[in-house]
DNA sequence: ACGACCCTAACGTCGCGTAACCGTTT
DNA sequence: GAAACGGTTACGCGACGTTAGGGTCG
């Protein structure tokens, strides 16, 4: 053991894609990003609790639908000076950005499943004929 | 002119992407994909009815959330014998899928819009706080 | 000779997945 | 000596955007 354990706090690449379901790839790849930044024991990386936080937000914020460079844009401002007033104020304002983004897109997808569930209405209707009286035409719209 | 117009109902690239809100570069691209196959006035593509027809199934398969190699076999399966019973069900099957897939997403973004909506009930209260009491800290969950 | 339009070819983007190949530790 | 972990490099996908460079009209 060069340095089995420099700080209890810290874990390995694989305890952290067991303990947030994602790949050691993924956590590489965040790290290339500067999304994360952990310390390394020799070449190993090991990842602090700062790192987790950051996951953390990392991870719910791409449910949010945060592109990485946004994410890591927030970190950064969290990270420079924390409970700064402009800061939050920025962050409030991407955020409310964010959701309306978010509800603009799930009206789209609730019009497409709408018009999806037609369809196959439609289809039903067509496959329910005894023959093939051909009216399956996709036009009409 | 070598051949100005071989057929009233044909479209330039121009009038097609004015037409469908796509660029040129969309077009080219679903050409070089199979997609489209748009017929040759030397070097400058003419989009036909049955190009459009095309687009206009393309455009709405895509918000149902088809990937673009999907759209191909569907047109594909519709241009070899239309009304045909097999492809038909196979049609159905794959849009009932796709269907469901739609669905689980919508109900993920749904998710997403509640975090983020309580998220920034969160960032709100802190900017109403007078002083940086400082409880902005992103974990807690 | 000019702009407006067209073309092809090919690299850039995003968020990783998926090898491939190598080294170290157990 | 082989399994199980770690590492780096680098190509692949999907759906185009974006130069770069050149041809063809009126």
């Amino acid at each position: 053991m060069t340095q089995t354990c420099p700080n209890e706090e810290t874990m390995t690449i694989r305890e952290m894609s067991a303990a947030y379901d994602v790949t050691a790839r993924t956590l590489r790849f965040y790290e290339s990003k500067e999304l994360l930044s952990p310390i390394r024991d020799g070449s190993r990386r090991l990842f602090t609790r700062r790192d987790r936080a950051r996951l953390t937000l990392i991870l719910r914020g791409k449910r949010f639908g945060f592109s990485l460079e946004e994410l890591r844009q927030l970190l950064d401002l969290y990270e420079l000076e924390d409970g700064q007033r402009t800061q939050l104020r920025q962050t409030y304002d991407i955020a409310r950005q964010r959701l309306a983004d978010l509800v603009r897109r799930r009206d789209e997808l609730d019009d497409a499943i709408d018009d999806l569930s037609r369809q196959i209405d439609h289809i039903a209707e067509a496959l329910a004929q005894p023959d093939g009286s051909g009216t399956v035409r996709a036009s009409k719209g």
